[in-house]
DNA sequence: ACTATATATATAGTTTTCCGAATATATGAA
DNA sequence: TTCATATATTCGGAAAACTATATATATAGT
């Protein structure tokens, strides 16, 4: 069964969860304690949030050791994904979105080989 | 000042306003009877919806005599538009948009010449 | 003025969504 | 096993969204 498209934007409706998903796309694969620190939320929000994008097929994740990754699903209706590409071009460069990359970047020990 | 992306994701949080706004990127401008029609809900709920719509920008009114014309906004960020046309391409064949479709075309007596 | 039609808004109540805090689970290391 | 860390979930309450009903407003015609 495919994802509707009001599953798709019902998803999107709160600006955190739009701005997780927006980030998880440009940056690929990222864990909880990444997205914790790169939009300045509680854990238990993020992972909250994260589990209604997974719910709604928009994400992925793989657990390694103690860190769990999310990405963006990679079986997505071609409509999603030019969206979700089209909204990355139009606002990147903007406040907030540009915020939480260079939040991310600027982040210390993150885990791949370090710990968070 | 421009639309906000989640200014636009949460516009389009609603499954009916979803419709809304596809129905009027396709058909151009339709009064709210005719949008009442198709989309087969109370009026005050249509009105309701189409004002929230209005107030994030995404569509403009204007009054003909009894009838209101509503119509996606022509100054909308080109990220936006593409959106809106990508999701168009995507679902407009599935159910409900399609349906909503067919519901307005199948009305008797849509204003213009005459009315609702 | 009065009537009819189209649309908008206000009110009240219900449902949904969201958050914070606490707790539970999973994994790895000692 | 015990401890520490990362993540998930549960629970209670607060806030927001939504609906139905009733009413108000705007316009046109008589």
């Amino acid at each position: 069964m495919d994802l509707q498209a009001d599953d798709f934007y019902s998803a999107l409706s709160h600006p955190m969860r739009l701005r997780a998903l927006l980030l998880l796309k440009q940056e690929g694969e990222l864990c909880v304690c990444e997205l914790t620190h790169a939009l300045a939320l509680a854990q238990p929000v993020i992972s909250r949030h994260l589990g209604q994008l997974k719910e709604a097929r928009l994400l992925l994740s793989r657990r390694q050791g103690l860190w769990v990754y999310y990405r963006v699903s990679d079986s997505l209706p071609e409509w999603v994904t030019q969206v979700i590409e089209t909204t990355i071009v139009g606002v990147s460069a903007t406040s907030p979105y540009q915020d939480d990359r260079q939040a991310l970047h600027a982040m210390l020990d993150r885990p791949n080989q370090t710990c968070c």
